[in-house]
DNA sequence: TCTGGGGTCCTAGGACCC
DNA sequence: TCTGGGGTCCTAGGACCC
């Protein structure tokens, strides 16, 4: 059997746990730029947001309903996630981590007529050490326990838990089961499956295997196989390196000025290195894109990307922020009100593992220590507390946070205080 | 005025080889 | 006039996930 535990309205469940007047009330957490609302509380569903609306559409909606909104705070969330996976896997062992607010059990020699007992003392523990409510679904596949997850939130008398153990329990489940809102059906795919008159699960798992496999592919057959009961998905405990990385943000305010927007590259550029010198690899490839606002459809579109290639892998900033200056002047036209600009570092290979040339010598000892320095630092004292110059210090792209809480618990400066 | 960010996997088709 | 069979590698694009 596996297990899948999803955290209740995460990013809305982490602001509770140190504001615990939210509690019973609307929130929502916005995306990056305060652009979208991203993530709802139960009461926030009840009135009608929806995921991913855009912020301004719905402000008259939160402002009437006094909708305590929150900027995303990923120093928070993040670390409230490590704390839910490390308590969860102090009671399974082995566990996937699928995302920030989800990971996957594996419950293969477990007596399963314990598996209820076990279950409701997890979430029990989870709440207690984390402040964070969870939801648990359980079934012989991935994907079953991620449909026995979704009703075990449905339905309130199931109390957070639904173990699907029987034919008859999976059979009954399938066939109220939107075929959209299985865990592999996207909205493409559930468009042609209801022109086909498949509108459930159940009926799909009745459709012809050549016919599935001609019109949702091998991943869409996976699906299948696994809503009838054949697992086909195993558990992947170790987390694969990244193959490729990507850091791109939209900018606070339109820019025109290629200085500035050559800084938020840089910084960008030092935020991409970064992650892949934590994976410990090198890229052989930078590409940067750069465009304008799709949504002013009154103003000029451009939008251009270009790839450079590297004699040399490597994970050193300077030198990636150096490509990347080069590739956004290739790209840059004048006269545009750009939005948004990124940095994605691909080909990547271990950094111990760096093919050398006869005309380069990559990156020296002292290019590594100086970069390594950088980290640790970094780490000790907080993000940017040494840069590069070309980071800039006016960041005028700077995204908006409007309503950014604390980060109570990755930063001392900003630890939560209790007047007693 | 204001519309997110970061990934993976699979397939078809084109280019090439003998 | 007739025009094979078998393979690899790469890339763009499309689907999906959170």
């Amino acid at each position: 059997m596996f297990g899948i535990v999803d955290c209740n309205n995460f990013y809305a469940s982490c602001e509770r746990v140190f504001n615990p007047k939210l509690e019973n009330k609307p929130v929502v957490i916005l995306s990056n730029n305060d652009g979208c609302i991203i993530a709802r509380s139960n009461e926030a569903k009840a009135l009608g947001i929806p995921m991913g609306a855009p912020v301004f559409k719905f402000n008259d909606i939160l402002i009437a309903n006094k909708v305590n909104v929150f900027s995303s705070n990923y120093a928070l969330y993040g670390d409230m996630s490590e704390r839910v996976m490390t308590t969860i896997a102090s009671f399974v062992g082995d566990i996937e981590i699928y995302s920030i607010d989800e990971c996957f059990l594996d419950f293969t020699g477990y007596q399963y007529l314990k598996l209820p007992a076990f279950a409701s003392e997890l979430k029990t523990n989870v709440k207690k050490h984390t402040g964070i409510p969870i939801s648990i679904g359980i079934a012989p596949t991935k994907t079953l326990a991620k449909v026995a997850n979704r009703a075990s939130k449905k339905s309130s008398e199931l109390n957070g838990v639904c173990i699907l153990d029987n034919t008859t329990k999976i059979e009954n489940i399938l066939k109220t089961f939107p075929i959209e809102d299985v865990w592999g059906i996207g909205r493409k795919y559930a468009i042609f499956l209801k022109s086909n008159n498949i509108n459930t699960a159940y009926e799909l798992t009745q459709a012809n295997n050549y016919w599935i496999k001609q019109h949702l592919k091998t991943v869409g057959l996976r699906t299948v196989q696994e809503l009838r009961g054949i697992p086909c998905n195993d558990l992947e405990l170790e987390p694969n390196d990244k193959k490729t990385v990507c850091t791109a943000r939209s900018f606070g305010k339109s820019l025109t000025n290629f200085v500035t927007v050559a800084e938020a590259l840089a910084n960008y550029a030092s935020v991409c290195t970064e992650k892949i010198r934590k994976q410990k690899s090198a890229t052989n490839c930078v590409t940067v894109f750069l465009k304008t606002n799709r949504y002013r459809a009154s103003e000029p579109q451009y939008y251009q990307i270009k790839s450079m290639e590297l004699n040399v892998a490597t994970n050193n900033t300077p030198k990636i922020i150096e490509c990347s200056h080069e590739l956004l002047k290739n790209i840059w036209k004048q006269g545009y009100n750009y939005s948004k600009c990124g940095i994605i570092l691909s080909n990547l290979i271990p950094e111990n593992n760096v093919q050398q040339s006869l005309f380069d010598n990559g990156d020296t000892v002292s290019n590594k220590i100086t970069m390594n320095l950088l980290d640790i630092i970094n780490k000790r004292h907080g993000k940017n507390t040494l840069k590069l110059a070309t980071q800039g210090f006016k960041q005028e792209w700077k995204a908006k946070q409007d309503n950014l809480s604390k980060k109570y618990t990755t930063d001392w400066k900003e630890i939560l205080k209790i007047n007693i």
